[in-house]
DNA sequence: CTGATTTCTTAACCTGAGTTAATGCCCACC
DNA sequence: GGTGGGCATTAACTCAGGTTAAGAAATCAG
């Protein structure tokens, strides 16, 4: 149930098995079905997420258009850090692809641990710390390459990506519309 | 010299005077002149930058081309966190847009601060998850918004902006070409 | 197995922004 | 007080990507 969880918490961070059976009891596992929608636009982001099993992806409404921001798989932890911190309505909307097993983590319980057991504060740093790479990594991409660029970009950094996720879902991801990659996928198939 | 610094920290942690005069041992002042780089492309980025007096860009170099990331104003903090985080070469150039006072905080020492008072492990944390916030901001404004919604963003939510920096430095942090805000601000004059 | 739905591709047309280059303005500095 | 360099604007042209719509292919549910 949270051995993947305590695994990789377990590289981060050395416990004791109280304090592993303490932070045990701060999470609940959920399973959700494909299509379900995790978190919606709006709501208030009170957890973070953590993927069993499965995958989650996030995405913006604008103008009736989904914009998708991320897709996360196993052992990786999502939250909208945004509302999460702030307290306020989130702008993101969370579905799960596939039928899903996630963890949540609520953020009282996480800022309890912190008290608790000062040491999680380093657990939290991290957390805040590669949801910072995650997004840094996205956003360069967008910025600083185009539309070809990120499509053979993500072909050769996250393969997975396209044996699991629509292709108009990775329209979105990389910023474009589904006639627009497939545009990029002619054109490439053609040069070569 | 460290009061604008040590007035923020006292906003996040309860500080004893030791541990602030330990904390300001660490510390260590520059001037850079207008114009002057900070820090540069492939450099490896051991500190972060508190901003005392004046402003600091970063931006990627793309064919030649300049990205503006981001402006740093007094009060704020900067660091490439990648690559301070990773110990990798940096992508991003820091320039100073004005004479400018900015502090170092080393990683090395930072880390040791970690080690020796554990509960700057949270000061980590709230600067990583303020790291993140921002770039979430700038991130979200690329994606969901159009040129256009972006410059009356930046007019509405930072105008000190456009009393500081020059106008093809604005156009770059919008992710456009000098050319394409003088279309939107023409177009937008005409228009009212 | 079959009809329905979702997904992908393609075509035609449109548009916002890139590119390049010319012009004029401003102001910093000699 | 001139002058040279940096900066903003404008024009003309190009093009990547958006939009819409239609059809083909794949997938799913009953």
């Amino acid at each position: 149930m949270f051995e993947q969880i305590i695994s990789q918490l377990g590289h981060i961070l050395p416990l004791h098995e109280e304090e592993v059976q303490h932070f045990i009891s701060k999470l609940q596992v959920k399973q959700v079905d494909k299509k379900e929608m995790v978190l919606q636009e709006g709501d208030i982001c009170k957890h973070a997420y953590f993927v069993n099993k499965g995958c989650l992806r996030y995405f913006y409404n604008v103008d009736g258009q989904e914009n998708t921001g991320q897709f996360f798989f196993e052992n990786n932890w999502y939250t909208d850090y945004e509302s999460y911190l702030l307290g306020k309505p989130s702008k993101q909307n969370v579905e799960a692809l596939e039928k899903s097993e996630i963890v949540l983590l609520a953020k009282s319980d996480l800022h309890q641990l912190f008290v608790d057991i000062p040491k999680f504060e380093k657990f939290g740093r991290i957390m805040a710390e590669n949801a910072f790479l995650g997004l840094r990594n996205k956003s360069e991409m967008l910025t600083n390459q185009t539309a070809e660029e990120r499509y053979l970009n993500l072909i050769k950094e996250r393969p997975k990506v396209f044996e699991r996720v629509p292709q108009h879902y990775i329209a979105s991801y990389l910023g474009i519309q589904p006639p627009s990659l497939s545009r990029i996928r002619k054109r490439l198939a053609e040069s070569r």
